[in-house]
DNA sequence: TGCTAAACTGAAAGTGCTTTCAAAAAAAAC
DNA sequence: GTTTTTTTTGAAAGCACTTTCAGTTTAGCA
């Protein structure tokens, strides 16, 4: 049997129930000027074909939006998925739609900044872990988009950050603690993109410091700077492990990355915590799976309330600007 | 001089700009039909008068509205999350925006399948291990919203699933290769939600019977019915290693809970490969940093073929269904 | 029964944009 | 210096409705 193909306009509900367009659509948005009779057929024959006026699920769907964008780049590290899963959580329940635009690369950002705010209908935006120009940022602001950063900040828009010097910090008090005398650091310090953030540098700054405060040093052999891939990180691991005097604790500056370095590790028969210790940051969801040490981030925690503040400030716009610094804490678990 | 009129249409920007509307369309949309020159006039106008194209305009005259929906259940898992990945790629690629809506009970899923085809505020939908009733896939296959169904396959709409069974098939024959004797699982059989697909019990038929044609048992007491949560697996897999005579060779229904399972061999000391064979399914990012032999079944490319499938289809609606097998192959790493 | 006001209804003119088609202009080929 | 391509551009035809304006009916009332 013939399927039915496009979806049914106001022309073919007029036709089948013999009336003209404009009748129906006084029957949709004016009840009271269409006689009973007519009004039940327009009525029987918009059931029969299941019609749905378009503009007015756009109306209901897209101009009140209830829909809120999320722009994040490549949305593959485990880091985002746990933010993302926050954001999405919170909206979930204020029955709000979660948009998202991955961005993979600079024109990318650029594109979906200066066309977000204006073609596409939603009522906020979540902009996860990129670095945003003052004039988008203007952009932004001035066209009463609502938005909060996530890993970013700027004066114009609301903002969620961590402090990740302070992050680096705690992982060097905590080596310090348990007794290891010699460091090392993996991490991609250089920026993967121009268009994503860097934190890390900021995590080395902390750690780094902190140890030569406490009359520790942390040379440059011992610093591993890697991208975020996992061949490249286990590239690094092996490097840094592999001199003639390795260090005896690292910190890696992501919890994937040291995951790549316990598998290193488990390849050279280095056993953790014994001969090597390890502390991640992040702790994504494995960490806790695999017993990694890491500086825990609150990562849905970041996407919940990134949302809820985006929820608040779209009802009432004229709540002042939040910009929120999220306590980290290190856990300790049988890497170190 | 903030003095507001109603928004400029393009139609003020040509007025501006000295060209016709056609133009206008064209600088915004293909850029590169238009000379250089006029391009740069054009944009200029644009941006003197802050034009901004509406969105519900561009739908109606476009037809579409170039984004797609995906129901999944509760993304939390990794392995929605790297199918979504495939599924994010693509669309990005296309232009296309993702539109996600967390499914977390049946009353949700309900409300979604019975709105989403009369908003039609999306092109195409596909819907990730969901169990689809008839009526449900009748509605959406009459209302023409192209749909592909992820891991459940349903006659009248395009699906993607793999040979659970064989899965398990796979797993087995492994063992047995591998020379082990003595067989154990651990899976949540009991489907965790009526809402959500459990391809858990085909995969542990497939064990359980190649095992069997083996001349193996599996007895019901090394068979371990525990829901995804961390903390159940980790009880089942405790239960299981602490039984008299544990089994030497265990089969996770998802990788997921293989790391529960090597979480709490870990803590019983128990050496893995040597005393404990461990085979997850999946194959998600980290099974390949704990080292975890496991099921591959390319979650990024089902992703991704969805994508593609939903875009021909949406492209030529009469483009016949489709209803692929992916295929399986189990990964060996150390933990056989 | 005749006449007017009220109640319905359809034709057609927007709405703001995309896209096809063909003409005009510019560039390339002869 | 023509002729043929190729590139640009504008006119006009949709898209799926809403709304205005008039024409028809129908009802109300002498």
């Amino acid at each position: 049997m013939p399927s039915k193909k496009k979806s049914p306009t106001i022309y073919d509900v007029a036709k089948l129930s013999g009336v003209s367009i404009s009748t129906i659509s006084r029957v949709l948005n004016a009840t009271d000027k269409v006689n009973a009779e007519t009004h039940k057929r327009v009525m029987k024959a918009i059931d029969q074909l299941g019609f749905v006026p378009r503009a007015e699920a756009r109306a209901r769907a897209m101009q009140s939006t209830a829909r809120i964008g999320v722009l994040t780049p490549f949305f593959t590290a485990p880091s985002f998925v746990q933010r993302l899963r926050g954001v999405a959580s919170t909206l979930s329940k204020a029955n709000y739609e979660l948009v998202i635009y991955p961005v993979d690369s600079m024109a990318h950002l650029q594109g979906y900044i200066s066309s977000i705010p204006l073609m596409r209908n939603i009522d906020g935006l979540i902009i996860m872990s990129l670095s945003l120009g003052d004039q988008d940022a203007q952009r932004l602001s001035n066209n009463g988009m609502e938005t909060v950063l996530i890993e970013y900040s700027h004066p114009q828009l609301n903002s969620i950050v961590i402090d990740d010097q302070h992050g680096g910090q705690l992982v060097a008090e905590h080596f310090i603690k348990k007794g290891y005398k010699s460091f090392g650091f993996i991490g991609d310090i250089e920026p993967p993109e121009k268009f994503a953030i860097h934190p890390v540098k900021s995590r080395l700054t902390g750690f780094k410091q902190t140890l030569q405060e406490a009359g520790f040093s942390l040379p440059k052999a011992y610093i591993r700077s890697s991208p975020y891939t996992q061949k490249e990180s286990r590239q690094a691991a092996l490097e840094l492990l592999s001199l003639p005097k390795p260090p005896t604790a690292i910190f890696a500056a992501s919890d994937i990355q040291a995951l790549s370095l316990m598998k290193v590790a488990r390849q050279l028969n280095i056993n953790i915590p014994n001969n090597l210790a390890v502390v991640g940051f992040d702790d994504i969801d494995v960490a806790e799976h695999v017993d990694l040490t890491t500086i825990r981030q609150h990562l849905d925690e970041s996407g919940r309330l990134a949302a809820e503040i985006l929820l608040t400030r779209i009802g009432e716009h004229d709540r002042p600007l939040q910009h929120i610094n999220l306590p980290l804490n290190l856990i300790e678990r049988m890497t170190t």
